[in-house]
DNA sequence: CATGAATGAGAGTTCATTCAT
DNA sequence: GATGAATGAACTCTCATTCAT
């Protein structure tokens, strides 16, 4: 494959991840792909013989390297309470930058039973949850956090940018929501009296006219 | 609409249910779902004409008092902390139950950027948010909990479950999961030296070799 | 299905023959049918899936008691070498008809390896084969046929009728043809020194110019 | 045309063969041809233009000389009965390695109405008729044969070869059936008071159980 | 000579939707 | 109300053929 060939696949993958972002996955077809790109019919199967094809290449570059500076600051020692603001600093980022955002797309994808996306996603989960982990312990024995179980609360964190991501690609979420979710994952790691500095915001609780 | 009506209109929506578990949303056909009734092609256009339709009645029907039993636990005053367990319980028997589970149709209606549906799951999950927002509220009051933002808190429970479904949608879970991020949250919600009973088990913390 | 859909059918079935006759199996479309019939695209596929399937029906009904005559005088004990003649006869009536022929359509379904018309056509020629084989043993025993291996006569009459239908669907025959190879076969079934009657022409023998 | 070229169309004609004779005509296409040769599709065409060209040109070639033993035997004075004999054996051949053989191909390349390849296989056709013949007249006029047509006789030859390839070309048959035919047609031409040594086999005359 | 990317026509197939009965 | 035949739009995919390199 030339040089040519090359730059008309970054073109079809480039028009192809903004139908996938804003259709999702099942309402692009081919034909769709082929229309963006302005080339022919028969021109894209040369390149790609399904759109699931195209997804899964688009999702693989995406998430080659995702969560390598998290990984690298892992391994550097640095602060754990620091490199979990970086993470969740990330992946806020990540959230918020929606235009971009595949992920109606990578669950449409996945949730085709037979389809190995879903394999994907179980593993970039399954890694992230293993090193917030291993960063949490690390947490607790030196002192700066606190958890009973360190292995729930990475699950909580992941599971809650999940629902992050699928309300975000459904209903649309505001960056207050992921301010406030960000801020109680981070506080409950901390020891209460701590007073921490990294995630606050303004919201005020609400009065509740109970009782 | 007389009383055969009902019944066939019952029959479209269980058939339907069926397929719509099954493969989701913007794969199921109105052919489908007239095979699968075994009614006439024209037959269920007297009822409904589009699978959007039929969704939309599905999800109305199924979240109808779903969350009534908490908010009349709410009501009757009963303990914070026993109302947050009898919630997550039935959390996770909503979760576990993944043959009758339509998460990842209702999230692809919703997604469909001119849908009311998201509105609904907005509604919905907004819903819940501002009920457990008053129960921490009062569990704090109470002394029973412990939060600094119970915004934030209930927030954080309510995406974590929407991480759970969309992720048991689209990549499957295990229970162990399930009971692992509820532990978390329950036990995020108490008083650190309060031992806790309501949520347990037997994970152990994977030893780390750092240092 | 209704009156309506029968004539349907029936419109589907005299069209696509006409295009098998006139172009073999391989090159008519399901498209090429719509077009003849004057019906919708989708509207053929209510009918049939495939051109294989219409062509299999044809002839299929072509097929049905098309040898039911000879059978039938065969069993009305009628004359050995008039049965034959009356065999001989019909078999040119369908040769020279060919403007409703699907000999050549019949064979390239055929010839599809895994299709079961193989079968069809292979278990005619037997059946035919074996009448004949009882036909002109019974002839030889009333003393009216000569042959000293019936079966194989047999054998030979139908593959020379074969031979004629390919020739006739490839390259075209003339009448001519078919009369001295029936002439020939039916001469070869009588005692030499008979003078035969049924089946003669005029032509001439070519002089031969050698030595 | 160089060497490299020569080379190259042997190799075009070789993988075509190939292909023709496990498909048949209509079911090769460039596409085929190309991928098979291992070359580009621009370099096909640099040879031929459709595969109906491709196919004449090793039909051509077959034939070329193909009957050129027969004619020669023929002018040598040889026996009418034993170059009957060489004959029905190279046929036989023929016949028999079906792993090589055309036939399909080659009729369906000849029913496309417009195709001269009809006109080959007909001039074929006769040509053979025609040596045949002044074989048969030749073996009267030598005592050794009998016929009271040798035309008719010739054709009848003929006819059933061609019967034989079609049926072999669409639904296969066994040794003893090209046996069977050969042997009648032999035994045909001989006096039925002279005992033929050539063709016989060991085929027994099923008992018909009439009157 | 040779390549192979590109084109575009066209075949196959499925379905939402309508409508006469 | 109910049926199901019919339509036609839309999509998938394949190939013959061309042409810049």
């Amino acid at each position: 494959m030339g040089e040519r060939s090359v730059k008309k696949k970054q073109l079809i993958l480039d028009k192809a991840r903004e139908l996938f972002v804003t259709r999702g996955f099942k309402d692009v077809t081919m034909k769709d792909i082929v229309e963006a790109c302005g080339i022919s019919r028969g021109g894209l199967y040369l390149y790609y013989s399904s759109t699931g094809e195209i997804l899964k290449d688009i999702l693989a570059i995406d998430s080659a390297g995702s969560d390598e500076a998290l990984a690298e600051a892992f391994r550097q020692n640095a602060a754990p309470l620091k490199i979990l603001e970086l993470f969740l600093e990330a992946q806020k980022k990540e959230l918020t930058s929606s235009k971009e955002a595949l992920f109606m797309a990578s669950y449409e994808l996945a949730s085709r039973k037979s389809d190995s996306e879903s394999i994907r996603i179980r593993k970039q989960f399954d890694d992230a949850v293993t090193v917030l982990e291993m960063l949490i312990a690390r947490g607790v024995r030196h002192g700066e956090m606190y958890s009973e179980d360190p292995h729930a609360s990475a699950a909580n964190i992941m599971f809650s940018i999940e629902g992050l991501k699928i309300m975000s690609a459904s209903c649309g979420i505001q960056e207050r929501e992921i301010d406030d979710v960000f801020r109680s994952l981070y506080t409950g790691l901390l020891y209460p009296e701590w007073e921490e500095e990294g995630w606050t915001d303004e919201s005020e609780l609400p009065e509740e006219e109970d009782e």
